[in-house]
DNA sequence: CGAGTAACTTACTGGCAGTAAGTTCATCCT
DNA sequence: AGGATGAACTTACTGCCAGTAAGTTACTCG
């Protein structure tokens, strides 16, 4: 006998503690989302969820430390769905699109959520600043490794130039998305991506030495 | 014999609204670049400036408000030198690198005043992210004309791509700048505006329909 | 059924944004 | 001069929210 077998009803009850932190990040991600960092505040979070601050700050140890949960899992997500459209891809070109697309669909798919990585993440202050950045990070590290299969091999490629690069695609799609989101979702994901294709692509082609 | 004679000694007395204002900016710009929106409370830039708290609030109404002020201050700044650089060109070309050095530049003798503004000008609740929302604006419509600018006369451009390519460079300006101050003010600002012009000029040049 | 422990709560502290109400200093008027 | 007027400035509070100490309830397993 599974003891959970009163499960059905919505009363909130004890759950185990899985399904509480469950529970709770997925109202964080989503009250975060809509009222930004500063606005939102733990009581508002246990309220939701129906249960007492300090069961929060048991789970997640800090508001910091939840909103890095909810940025963390967020950030998986993301990486994902743009790595693989990536390396689907049959050749640069259009690994380079397809990664474009994944990225402006999937926010498209997650407008709160992404206000709540992108938006607010940048708090230079506390553990929240150092995950955002690592999120970045990986990006970069992902378009760096892109540009750098992109060139022929006989070119080692200028470091500088290729870290200026994948910063320069990093921030500008990381500002298309936000952008895109306050324009009501528009224009389409492909019409970004192709924009950006056309106006990254010679120039890319053209850091050789 | 000037009647502020005893003005010798560092006792702070008082000193008329004008003066006092522009103090308190000062200390404000300062500690919320060294420390943060978040890190600095009104009492440390009242300490700062050794005046008491609700003197700080009378003169800029919120913490907001003073965040908003420095703020507004720096965008002046920034603004000017870069349309300065761009206006002075006497090409478009040349116009696109002078503006990317000025900015870099500018950044590089404003690190902390330039974290105050971007790193945590995106508070996304509140009136300074709607300041910092319209200082990117800004940039943005200075960067659209001079793309506007740029192309043939006789094909009107497709404003969905102007503000892409807008957005595009924006974003990855002000990242780039991050991403330098952090690095330590490497690569140099000609390195890296070249470098961009590379990335960037034959992109641009192919957006005609 | 009783012991042990995981889930959960009440009731607090401390710090900071913001405010009400008052006090001190300078200047101008007669 | 000396009092009136207002600007510069302060003390002493409120309320909100992150974070915590210490306790209570209910599930589980021997």
């Amino acid at each position: 006998m599974t003891s959970t077998t009163d499960s059905a009803v919505p009363a909130k009850r004890r759950r185990d503690r899985a399904a509480r932190e469950r529970e709770i990040l997925d109202a964080a991600e989503r009250i975060f989302g809509e009222r930004g960092y500063q606005g939102t505040s733990m009581d508002d979070i246990a309220a939701a969820v129906g249960v007492s601050k300090p069961l929060v700050y048991q789970y997640y140890g800090s508001k910091d430390g939840l909103f890095l949960a909810c940025l963390s899992r967020l950030r998986a997500q993301l990486l994902d769905a743009v790595s693989d459209a990536v390396l689907a891809a049959p050749d640069a070109e259009q690994a380079m699109y397809a990664g474009f697309v994944a990225w402006f669909t999937f926010l498209d798919e997650h407008p709160r959520t992404w206000s709540v990585m992108v938006d607010e993440g940048m708090l230079s202050a506390g553990p929240a600043a150092v995950a955002a950045d690592e999120v970045r990070a990986e990006f970069v590290g992902l378009i760096a490794t892109m540009v750098r299969l992109n060139l022929p091999a006989d070119h080692p490629a200028d470091d500088d130039e290729i870290q200026i690069v994948a910063q320069t695609v990093s921030g500008a799609t990381e500002r298309l998305a936000i952008w895109r989101t306050r324009n009501g979702g528009t224009p389409t994901p492909e019409k970004v991506a192709t924009t950006l294709q056309n106006l990254l692509w010679h120039g890319l082609n053209s850091l050789r030495p």
